[in-house]
DNA sequence: AGTCGAACTGACTGATGAATCAGTTAGTTT
DNA sequence: AAACTAACTGATTCATCAGTCAGTTCGACT
C-alpha cells in the first residue's frame, strides 16, 4: 500500500475512535510509520486530511451500496426494506470506523462552514435514504407497504436504524441484541396490514 | 446567580455547541466574566468541570420528566406513548444544549473509564426508556398496544426519537418537519391493530 | 556520469492551553 | 481593630501540537 493510503487508513481509524481534535498529527504519523512532515507533504493541513478521510469513506459507502443493490432483486418492496435495514446493520458491524466517524459531531460542525464537507455528508445520507425510499415506493406499487409518504418515512426509518447503531457504538445498551426487534418494528411500521400473511 | 452556577451554565453551552476539547478554560472564563483561575478554584480539573456539567444536566432532565409525568393521567397506554414522544421532542427543542451535549461522543468516551460519568449517562437514558416502557406495558394491559417486548420496543422507540433529534441538531435534514410523521410511525409500530378506531 | 524532481525527514517555531501559585479582596467572627 | 477565611485573580509554567523549512534520498531520464 502506498504511504498516502496508509496514512489515510490509520487517520480514519484514529479520527473515528479518538476524535479529530483528540488525535495529533504526530500520532497519525507514528501509527503510519512515517515522519510527521510526510503527512504535510501529502495533505496540506489537518482539516485537509480529515476531508480526504471523509471523501474516502463516502466513496467506500457508495460503492458498497451500489455493489449490493446493483444486481439484487426482491420479492416485494417490504422484502427490500428488510434487506436494506439488514445490510445497513451488517455494514455498521463490519466497518465500525465509518459509522463511528459519522456519529461524531466534528464533520457536521465542519459542514456548517465547509461546502465540500457538507456535500460529502449529504451524499452519504442520501444514499441511505434513497434506498429506503425506493423500497417503500416499490412496496406501495406491489401492495406490500401501507399508505405513507415514502421520503418522510424513509427518514424516520433511517433515524431508527442509525440511532440503534449509535447506541451500540456508545456502549450504553446491548443494542446488538435488538436487531430482530428492530426489523420487526420497522416491518410493522411500514407493512400494509390489509394484505398481511 | 452565584459565580459557580454561572460558570456551570456557560460551560454547558460551550461544551455542547463547540465540544469539550474545542473549548478552552480561558473561553469559559471569559464568557462567565471570571478569571481562568477562578474556575480551577471551584472545579479541580477540566474533566471535573465536565462531570459537574453532566451531573447538572442529568438532574435537570430527571426533574423535568418527574414533573411532567408525576401527575398526568392518560386515556390509554398508547396515548401515553404519544405524549412521551411529544414531550421528548418538546424538551429537545427547548433545551437544545442538553441534547447537543448528549449527542457528542466525549461523554461516552469518558464513560469507558469513568464510572461516575457512565452512571450519569445510564440514569439519563434509563429515564427515557422507562417512560416508553411503562407506556407500552400499560397499553398492553388496556389493549391499546399489540403483543411485543416492552423493554426492547422502548429502546427501538428511543433510538428513533433520539435519531430524529440528532439529525435535526446536525442540520442535515429538516428533521423538524418530520415530527408528525414520526408520531404516526411510532403509533403504527406499537398499536394493537385489532382494536383500532 | 550528471541532472531533475518527487517523496520523504529531523529539527525547529510560535501559539495555545491546562494547571499552579503567591498573592489580594471582602465579609465575618472575636 | 485584629484575626480568620472563602472567593477570587494576574502572572507564570510547562507540555503539546499544527505547521515550516532546509535539507537528504532515490529512481528516471538524458
Amino acid at each position: 500500500m502506498s504511504r498516502k493510503k496508509e496514512i489515510l487508513k490509520t487517520a480514519t481509524l484514529l479520527f473515528a475512535t479518538n476524535g479529530f481534535k483528540e488525535t495529533s498529527m504526530a500520532e497519525v504519523a507514528k501509527a503510519s510509520n512515517v515522519a510527521s512532515a510526510t503527512i504535510f507533504y501529502h495533505f496540506n493541513t489537518k482539516d485537509d486530511l480529515f476531508l480526504s478521510v471523509l471523501s474516502n469513506v463516502k466513496d467506500s459507502i457508495l460503492e458498497e451500496f451500489s455493489h449490493y443493490f446493483g444486481e439484487k432483486k426482491f420479492a416485494s418492496g417490504l422484502e427490500m426494506l428488510d434487506a436494506s435495514v439488514s445490510f445497513y446493520l451488517y455494514l455498521a458491524g463490519s466497518k465500525t470506523e465509518w459509522f463511528l466517524l459519522l456519529h461524531r459531531y466534528y464533520p457536521y460542525k465542519l459542514a456548517e462552514e465547509n461546502e465540500i464537507c457538507r456535500r460529502y455528508l449529504e451524499d452519504i445520507y442520501n444514499c441511505f435514504v434513497d434506498i429506503f425510499e425506493k423500497a417503500l415506493s416499490e412496496g406501495q406499487s406491489d401492495g406490500s407497504v401501507r399508505e405513507l409518504s415514502p421520503r418522510k418515512t424513509a427518514l424516520v426509518i433511517l433515524s431508527t436504524v442509525d440511532g440503534i447503531v449509535r447506541f451500540k457504538n456508545c456502549n450504553l445498551y446491548d443494542a446488538g441484541a435488538l436487531y430482530n426487534e428492530l426489523i420487526a418494528c420497522i416491518r410493522q411500521m411500514a407493512a400494509n396490514q390489509n394484505q398481511k400473511q
